[in-house]
RNA sequence: GGGUCGUUAGCUCAGCUGGUAGAGCAGCUGACUUUUAAUCAGCGGGUCAUAGGUUCGAGUCCUAUACGACCCA
């Protein structure tokens, strides 16, 4: 079935594996040990002119062949490893017979090569081979060498290829590693222990979204992938641990956008003894640092805007700035008073699937659906959304003097949420009211409330010390220091409907 | 969920108002001992996403489906 040209192109290449193999080469060695990477050999010559050469330097240099110039006895190769591209210089009059193979090369095939450094006449920095050997064969044609794969469907489905041919892409995966690795290092300095909690939960809880639902056989029972990771790590804290973290994923079961993918990366940490400001100083200092560390500066260049990450980030109020921004004049979580006001405003069907109006919409979905509107994509600089309303907000502390409102924030940038941070509630009564706030919600209809999680609420009644806890998007972190405009630029294989 | 656009050779893309499908790269043969999007000469490679329809005739027009992208909410 497959195109003829593919299945040609194939076949020649098995033929000149076999042409290589008679060659005396073995087709499927077992190792290869470079001694020196296309980075590090660029960065000791750097200063190199061209005609310069070090005969009695014998380097092993190994890689992917990109391009393959023939030019009858003689041949350059461009080998790409994993940290940039370095070209081999295979002559017939040095290399001997072996040279014969040399003919039979593909793009696409492994090789190693034993020679000394030299700079070409066009100053091109180049192994002269004394030695080569076939690491492994490529049956299959790379993409094209010049314009790569573009295709945005092909890049994610054989990402494989996309790493291969489109080198910037490797860079981001690159930062979001040493993203985390900073994390890693940065938490365990301040305390904290990593830990890990349970994927397959009974009861999915500490957010508000669809779980996934899978079976377990030997135990007959359905179990919920994660949505988050808050309510096991609130019972470490209760089980005497002081300062956990865990970096894991997440599933919920929604839509798929430019900042959404239905499994994605958080970090979420808990802090006994310390509140929501402490955690605030945290954020601030962190992400600080770490746009500093992998990017050499505190102000981030993304999507040709500039972000500055230098602390203090400004803060906004959630109430104070949605009443700002929409022209409310009066107490934003007076019902009628609001009901009346989007009914004014927003008369029309409100957006999903053709639901109610905006007015008729559960007050708490009302305004966090006017904070969508209003707040949230104003905000490009870092900043910080301060004291939420506690009817959005189930599983924080109430604020210590604000009625109505909690002891959280949510760090945004590019009108995006990066995360989202409470003193927790550690009251088990209050939380036991809230969660049957939530499962009253649910039988009105909401999906999203979550459900009332009695083991919980059990090990919350044998005492949580106050605690302050965060949740960080990983995935958009990394999107910010990648400066890519979609979360599947930091996601190796995002989900795709299977072809 | 709605709208718009896309799917043509392994890859990147042309293909006008309907007239039997084209380029570059990759591949094959030959030449070439410092090339680098190597060059030069020659050659092969296609179920035009899928299924229907209109038409003497469909890559092109219509309908549906699949997959994807972007925008809106």
């Amino acid at each position: 079935m497959s195109q003829k040209s593919l299945q040609e192109q194939r076949e020649q290449r098995l033929r000149n594996l076999a042409s290589v193999v008679e060659l005396g080469f073995e087709a499927y060695p077992y190792d290869y040990r470079p001694t020196v990477t296309a980075a590090a050999l660029h960065a000791e010559h750097a200063l190199g002119q061209p005609g310069d050469a070090w005969p009695d330097e014998e380097v092993v240099v190994a890689g992917r062949a990109m391009t393959v110039r023939n030019m009858g006895k003689v041949t350059f190769v461009t080998l790409r490893d994993a940290t940039g591209d370095i070209q081999a210089y295979l002559q017939r009059d040095r290399i001997g017979e072996r040279y014969r193979a040399v003919k039979k090369l593909d793009i696409g095939d492994w090789l190693e090569v034993r020679g000394h450094p030299f700079v070409t006449k066009t100053g091109e920095l180049t192994v002269d081979a004394a030695q080569w050997r076939l690491l492994v064969k490529s049956l299959r044609p790379l993409p094209d060498k010049f314009h790569g794969l573009s295709d945005k469907e092909a890049r994610y489905r054989q990402r494989h290829l996309d790493l291969l041919v489109n080198p910037e892409v490797r860079r981001a995966f690159e930062l979001r590693s040493r993203a985390i690795a900073f994390i890693r290092r940065y938490l365990e300095d301040l305390g904290f222990l990593e830990v890990e909690t349970p994927v397959l939960q009974a009861v999915p809880g500490g957010a508000e979204a669809r779980p996934f639902l899978t079976h377990h056989n030997a135990l007959d029972h359905d179990f919920h992938l994660r949505i988050s990771l808050e309510l096991y790590l609130k019972r470490l804290i209760i089980g005497g641990f002081d300062a956990v973290f865990e970096i894991g994923r997440n599933f919920r079961n929604e839509g798929i956008s430019f900042k959404h993918n239905p499994e994605y990366t958080m970090l979420e940490l808990y802090w006994a003894g310390r509140d929501y400001l402490d955690v605030r100083a945290l954020v601030e200092t962190m992400y600080a640092r770490l746009v500093q560390e992998l990017t050499g500066s505190m102000v981030l260049r993304y999507q040709g805007r500039e972000l500055d990450f230098t602390p203090p980030w400004p803060r906004v109020d959630y109430t104070g700035e949605l009443a700002a921004r929409a022209g409310i004049d009066f107490d934003l979580l007076d019902e009628p008073r609001l009901r009346a006001w989007a009914a004014r405003q927003h008369p029309g069907a409100a957006e999903r699937g053709g639901a109610r109006p905006l007015a008729e919409q559960p007050f708490h979905q009302l305004v966090a659906k006017l904070y969508d509107i209003y707040v949230e994509p104003t905000l490009e600089q870092p900043t910080f959304v301060m004291d939420h309303p506690e009817l959005i907000s189930p599983l924080a502390k109430r604020h210590r003097s604000r009625p109505g409102l909690v002891e959280r924030f949510e760090p945004v940038a590019m009108g995006m949420e990066l995360g989202n941070a409470f003193s927790e509630l550690n009251d088990p009564i209050e939380q036991r009211r809230r969660f049957e706030e939530q499962v009253a919600r649910r039988l009105a209809g909401d999906e999203e409330a979550q459900p009332l999680d009695e083991e919980f609420l059990v090990a919350l009644e044998y005492g949580m010390p106050p605690t302050g806890g965060l949740g960080l998007g990983v995935d958009r972190l990394a999107m910010l220091l990648a400066d890519v405009p979609s979360i599947r630029d930091v996601i190796l294989f995002p989900l795709l409907r299977p072809e």
